[in-house]
RNA sequence: GCCCAGGUAGCUCAGUUGGUAGAGCAGCGGACUGAAAAUCCGCGUGUCGGUGGUUCGAUUCCGCCCCUGGGCA
């Protein structure tokens, strides 16, 4: 088969973006970001983007092109995909990503609801700043059916589920009955998701940290912090970010903060392994180093898959 | 050597007026439709330092021993 795309997912730091770049090189393909960090521009380090020198190897899309006073989101993400795919290219697309709601959205869809404008967002925001369980009584008046599939304690999904109402009149769960087609079809798409065992991703997570101790990443945090930007926007919680802007404050000591953007990582890569293994159960897995031929195979119509 | 305070979950500790124990953190599992590197949910058997004794029953009381702090010599 013609290989239209290729879906490369994985833990953070498991290697992903060199899988891509070799793919890239061997395909001839263009690499898509499908992490949801990687957008913003000015943390090319702490969120372990691609260097200039590997950017210039193969063409690389949505990559850092979001302002961090902005916050991106999985629809805006998508408006972007779809842009994409529309364009022509020379080899693959291959998106690459351990954001498992982007590869989900990519390839089941994602349900057509308006975009919520800032104005009303805010004002939903304020009004609830109270107890979350007004929240969820609230949402349970108004759409109970919606509230039904939301823990009462989530606030930020009874948030979503409210500024919708409020928005577009129509509760958040009629928007999401309705059936959404996927931006890209199966035909022509090999997937993959990266496996590395646990112990080992927590090493590689380490040294990946400390060669970004190297590569400036204090000073990339505190460059985001002259922009004075929100704590509650997206790109002010990149993994990091926090626990290093306390410490140039003085708050906490380097090996303190150190640790804690370890252990934020570790249970990160946790969460991400539980979406990989629940939701994309059906995706082929290998190992870093098989991960290129795993994808080649795919290719390949009567070669078994992995 | 003597005195005091401790030795309970991977870590920091609580508790049991004697009926074999529980929090936070860590860890593990799960959910996930526009903030997703987010947000949220669930999971606690561990020779209660060792060993004798008292007792129907000891992690709890008593003796001895070991270890860790601190103090006195």
């Amino acid at each position: 088969m013609t290989l239209r795309a290729v879906l490369i997912a994985g833990p953070t730091a498991s290697g992903k973006s060199a899988v891509a770049l070799a793919l890239a090189e061997r395909l001839g393909g263009t690499i898509v970001n499908a992490d949801s960090m990687q957008v913003y521009a000015g943390l090319r380090v702490l969120t372990a983007r691609p260097s200039l020198a590997d950017e210039s190897r193969a063409p690389h899309r949505l990559y850092g092109h979001v302002d961090p006073a902005e916050a991106c989101s999985v629809g805006r993400w998508l408006g972007d995909v779809r842009r994409l795919l529309r364009e022509s290219h020379a080899g693959p697309l291959i998106f690459v990503g351990g954001t498992g709601l982007y590869f989900e959205a990519l390839t089941r869809g994602l349900a057509a609801v308006p975009e919520v404008p800032a104005a009303v967002r805010a004002a939903v925001r304020a009004e609830a700043a109270g107890p979350v369980d007004a929240l969820h009584a609230e949402l349970a008046r108004r759409d109970p059916v919606g509230a039904a599939r939301i823990r009462p304690t989530d606030r930020q999904r009874l948030l979503r589920a409210l500024e919708v109402l409020a928005a577009t009149g129509r509760p958040l769960s009629s928007w999401h009955a309705k059936p959404a087609p996927a931006p890209l079809p199966p035909a022509g798409v090999a997937r993959l998701v990266l496996a590395v065992d646990r112990a080992e991703l927590h090493v590689r997570i380490a040294s990946r940290f400390a060669a970004m101790m190297g590569m400036g990443a204090l000073d990339e945090a505190a460059a985001l912090a002259t922009r004075g930007l929100g704590p509650e926007l997206p790109a002010m919680k990149a993994l990091g970010v926090l626990p290093l802007l306390r410490h140039l404050h003085g708050e906490i000591g380097r090996s303190e903060a150190v640790e804690a953007v370890l252990g934020d990582t570790r249970r990160y890569a946790k969460r991400q392994g539980t979406w990989f293994r629940n939701r994309m159960s059906d995706w082929p897995r290998a190992t870093p180093e098989r991960a290129v031929a795993a994808v080649l195979a795919q290719a390949r119509p009567h070669a078994r898959s992995a």
